[in-house]
RNA sequence: GUCCCCAUCGUCUAGCCCGGUUAGGACACUACCCUUUCACGGUAAGAACCGGGGUUCGAAUCCCCGUGGGGACGCCA
C-alpha cells in the first residue's frame, strides 16, 4: 500500500450531483491507480442544513457507482471519527495550538484567524463595507493541474462560528492534517479557498498536501456551473433510469480526462490503470446527455443475456406502479426472459423497455395510426395478414429460422417477398413498426396468441 | 467591482510541454450501405485552432494585450 491518502469529503447538505460524483470518481481513481487510501469524510458542521437522509443518498451513491472507501463512516479506521459532528474535540485541540502560537482572536463572539500583517482599512466596492486588510506577500498554491498560482489571502476569516461549532475552512485543514491527506482533489471552485488553506497549514506547521483542482461540469445548456437543480444533475436520477453505473463511471472519467489516445470505453480496470493526475485537463467541461446515452447503450448491448435479464427485472421492480411494467413481472419467467432477450440488442436504454415490450405482455395495446396508415396503404395487406393466417398452422414456431423459412416459402408461392408480410403482421402483432424481428416476436408470442391477434385485426379491418 | 482559473469542430477531446500534422477520434447531425420494421453496425460528408500583436524561415503549439467563458469574494461547504 503507498503513502497516497486521498479524501472525498462531502457535505450532506443536498442530493448527490454530477460534479461531487466526478469529484469523488477522480479521487477513488487516483487511490486505486497508486494503490493508496480512499477515505470518506462527512463535512457536516452547519448544523442547520444537514439532513441524515442526504447521508443516506451519499452513501448509496457511492456504493452504486462502485466508489468504496477505505476508511470513514461504516467501515472505521484509524484516523476517525469521520464524521465531523463528531470530532469537537479534535478541533479543540488544534484551535489550542493556533491560539498558543497566538494565531487567532476573539470578535463578535466568533474566532478568527490571525494573518501576519500590518492592519488598514478599505472600503469593499462589492460587499458594500469598510474592511481590515492585511499588508502579506501573496500565497503560493502548488497545483498539480494548475501550476503554480498565487493568491493574496489579506483578510482575517472566521474559524469558529460565534455558536461555537467551527467552520469549513479549519476544519477541512484540521482534517486533512489528522487524517494525513497528501493530496487534495478538489473542484476548481475551491481554489480560491487554496489560499486561506495553505496560510493554516503553515500556521499549524503541518506540511501542505499536494493540491490539484479539477475543472468543473457546466451545466449542458445555459451558463454556469451544473448545480443540483439542473436537468440531469442527479445521480439519483440515473439509478432510477437503469443507467448502468459502469457506463456512468466511464462516462464521468471522461469529463475532464483522457487516457491520452482514442480510447473511450474502457473497462474499469483499465482507467484505474491508466488514470493520472496528469492526465486531467484544465478546462471546464460540459455535460452531455447524449454522449452519456450512447456509453450507457454501448454497455448495455454487450451485457450477458442472463445479466440483462436480471437487471430488467429489477428495473422493472423498481417502477411496478406503471400497469405495464406490473403485467410484464406477473408473466412466467421464461417468458419474461424470452421478451428482454428479443429487446436488448434493439433499445437504447432500459427506460425504454417497458413501453418497447409492453404489447407482449397484454393484448390490450392500441394500434399506432400513423403507422395504420402507412402499413395499409400499399399493396394488399390485408390479404397477406389472410394468407400468413391460414398458413399459421402448418407453420412450426420452434425457432426463428424455422418461421423465417415458412415465411419466405409463402412469400415464394405467391411470388411476394417477406416483407409484404412482415409489416402487416407486425401491426396485427404489436400495432407498430418499431420492434424486434418479426420471428422473434412470433416465436415468442407463441401461435395461439398469434393467431388470435391476427384474428381481431382481420375483424377491425372488416 | 476585486482576485483567480481557462480558451481546438455544436459537445467531449487528441495534438501544445519539446514550433513544421491533409489538425485525429468520439457524441450529435446528414447521406448512402446492410436489412424483415426499428435499432445496432459499416462507409462517406459537413464541422474547430476566439481576435490582435509579437518571436521565428515557419505558430494550434512560445510571449504579450484584448475578448469571451468559468470560479471565488459568508459566522455555507
Amino acid at each position: 500500500m503507498s503513502s497516497v491518502r486521498v479524501r472525498f469529503a462531502p457535505s450532506p447538505t443536498g442530493f448527490f450531483h454530477i460534479g461531487s460524483a466526478r469529484t469523488a470518481l477522480f479521487n477513488w481513481l487516483y487511490a486505486r491507480h497508486t494503490g493508496g487510501t480512499f477515505i470518506l469524510r462527512i463535512e457536516d458542521t452547519d448544523k442547520e442544513r444537514n439532513d441524515e437522509q442526504f447521508l443516506n443518498v451519499i452513501y448509496n451513491s457511492l456504493i452504486w457507482l462502485g466508489l468504496n472507501w477505505d476508511e470513514g463512516p461504516n467501515v472505521g479506521g484509524s484516523f476517525g471519527p469521520y464524521r465531523q459532528s463528531e470530532r469537537a474535540d479534535v478541533y479543540s485541540d488544534y484551535l489550542e495550538k493556533l491560539r498558543l502560537a497566538g494565531r487567532t482572536y476573539e470578535k463578535d463572539g466568533a474566532i478568527w484567524f490571525k494573518l501576519l500583517g500590518d492592519r488598514y482599512e478599505v472600503f469593499d466596492d462589492h460587499r458594500k463595507k469598510t474592511v481590515t486588510k492585511v499588508k502579506v506577500a501573496p500565497t503560493v498554491i502548488e497545483d498539480q493541474i494548475r501550476g503554480r498560482v498565487e493568491r493574496v489571502e489579506d483578510e482575517d476569516f472566521v474559524i469558529f462560528r460565534s455558536d461555537g461549532n467551527p467552520v469549513f475552512h479549519f476544519v477541512n485543514v484540521v482534517d486533512d492534517i489528522a487524517m494525513k491527506i497528501t493530496h487534495v482533489i478538489r473542484g476548481e471552485d475551491h481554489l480560491s479557498n487554496s489560499s486561506k488553506h495553505v496560510e493554516l497549514f503553515k500556521a499549524f506547521e503541518a506540511p501542505v498536501p499536494q493540491f490539484a483542482h479539477i475543472p468543473l461540469i457546466l451545466k449542458q445548456n445555459g451558463p454556469g456551473k451544473m448545480s443540483k437543480r439542473d436537468q440531469g444533475a442527479l445521480i439519483e436520477e440515473y439509478q432510477k433510469r437503469g443507467y448502468l453505473p459502469e457506463s456512468l463511471v466511464n462516462f464521468l472519467s471522461l469529463l475532464g480526462w483522457n487516457p491520452g489516445d482514442d480510447r473511450e470505453k474502457m473497462p474499469i480496470a483499465e482507467i484505474i490503470r491508466l488514470f493520472d493526475l496528469t492526465g486531467v485537463n484544465q478546462s471546464n467541461a460540459r455535460f452531455d446527455d447524449k454522449k452519456l446515452a450512447h456509453m450507457n447503450m454501448a454497455y448495455l448491448l454487450e451485457l450477458a443475456p442472463e445479466k440483462f435479464v436480471a437487471i430488467a427485472r429489477d428495473y422493472f421492480k423498481s417502477h411496478a406502479a406503471s400497469p405495464t411494467t406490473t403485467l410484464a413481472l406477473a408473466a412466467h419467467d421464461q417468458y419474461f426472459h424470452d421478451v428482454m432477450t428479443l429487446a436488448q440488442p434493439k433499445i437504447k436504454g432500459l427506460e425504454e423497455l417497458p413501453i418497447y415490450t409492453a404489447y407482449f405482455f397484454s393484448d390490450d395495446f392500441a394500434i399506432d395510426p400513423k403507422v395504420r396508415e402507412k402499413v395499409m396503404s400499399k399493396g394488399d395487406p390485408k390479404a397477406r395478414l389472410g394468407e400468413l393466417f391460414e398458413a399459421l398452422s402448418r407453420l412450426d414456431f420452434a425457432s426463428d429460422q424455422i418461421i423465417e423459412d415458412g415465411i419466405k416459402a409463402l412469400a415464394a408461392e405467391k411470388e411476394l417477398g417477406f416483407g409484404d408480410y412482415q409489416s402487416v403482421a407486425r401491426l396485427a402483432l404489436s400495432g407498430t413498426n418499431v420492434g424486434p424481428s418479426i420471428t422473434g416476436m412470433m416465436r415468442v408470442l407463441e401461435k395461439e396468441k398469434v393467431r388470435t391477434r391476427f384474428e381481431r385485426f382481420l375483424g377491425t379491418v372488416g
